[in-house]
DNA sequence: GCTTGCCTTAGAGTCCACTCAAAGGCTTAT
DNA sequence: ATAAGCCTTTGAGTGGACTCTAAGGCAAGC
């Protein structure tokens, strides 16, 4: 079975041996010990950590991470707990997400106006208040005649 | 004409005095002033903050939108300058959600699982990692069958 | 006339998640 | 034999965007 050394971990994973070290002492992950006590990782912990990756890329905080992982370790009885902090933690990456795409309209606009400019498909005064309003015009036109 | 004093501006758009201080210090925002020398906001500052903020939910920097804000400040002939700006903003914004959503399905799979589990609806031992395998089978499958 | 709100500069503190350094020692690879 | 890689503990440094304090001083409202 491949075991890996820190150094090689932190490379498959692309962590830092600084950054699995401190994931350790945060209790995240915790490898096994050779008789020198080298840690060494197993597939096992790739999967494990790809999976906190994931959580931590919804915006899980490491706080929340050491709860679930606490958690976990008191085995079966606290599977509602777990349930209930992932639903908050994915409520808040939906919400994120929603803000971002949110944002993200309003600076898209923003480029196909100046687009617009460039292209002189605009009136060169037009003001972006005045183009937004525009927009949102040919918008509710456009839900109308559905 | 409506103004502002700093505390209410503060107050209408959801930041601290603090931060509109701040803000003016790196240039993004800069109010007008009364014969004694205190700060007052229009409804123009009001327009342009919040598409700041809308900038900044979007992942812009400081830094981003300082540069942002020196380009308008050069007049038209920096709009290429800018327009491309946006764009790696738009474009970092977009990977930012794709990769959100993406470990928000790894999330969510993982909270169907202890639905799963609680429900009794599969199998009490079966992994995770078997779980998401079976999906993937049903997905192809599904796939398939169009 | 007192409180509240604002002004200034300069600098310190906060939060989060790392990231690195120092120092001394052991093991593994070439 | 020597270098590279790992081990420990403790503590300091980093980056970004605020957030607040101190100290001293106007100015408007009740």
């Amino acid at each position: 079975m491949t075991t890996y050394r820190i150094g090689q971990f932190a490379a498959k994973v692309g962590l830092s041996a600084y950054t699995l070290r401190y994931y350790e002492q945060e209790g995240l992950l915790m490898p096994h010990r050779d008789a020198n006590d080298q840690r060494y990782y197993t597939e096992e912990d790739v999967k494990w950590l790809i999976f906190i990756l994931h959580l931590k890329g919804t915006g899980m905080t490491m706080s929340q991470l050491k709860t679930y992982v606490k958690l976990r370790a008191q085995g079966d009885a606290t599977i509602d707990q777990r349930l209930t902090l992932l639903h908050d933690v994915a409520d808040e990456a939906h919400a994120q997400i929603r803000a971002l795409q949110n944002n993200l309209a309003v600076l898209e606009h923003k480029i196909d106006w100046y687009q617009g400019k460039v292209d002189a498909t605009i009136a060169e005064d037009e003001s972006f208040e005045a183009y937004l309003n525009r927009l949102d015009q040919e918008e509710k036109h456009d839900r109308t005649n559905l």
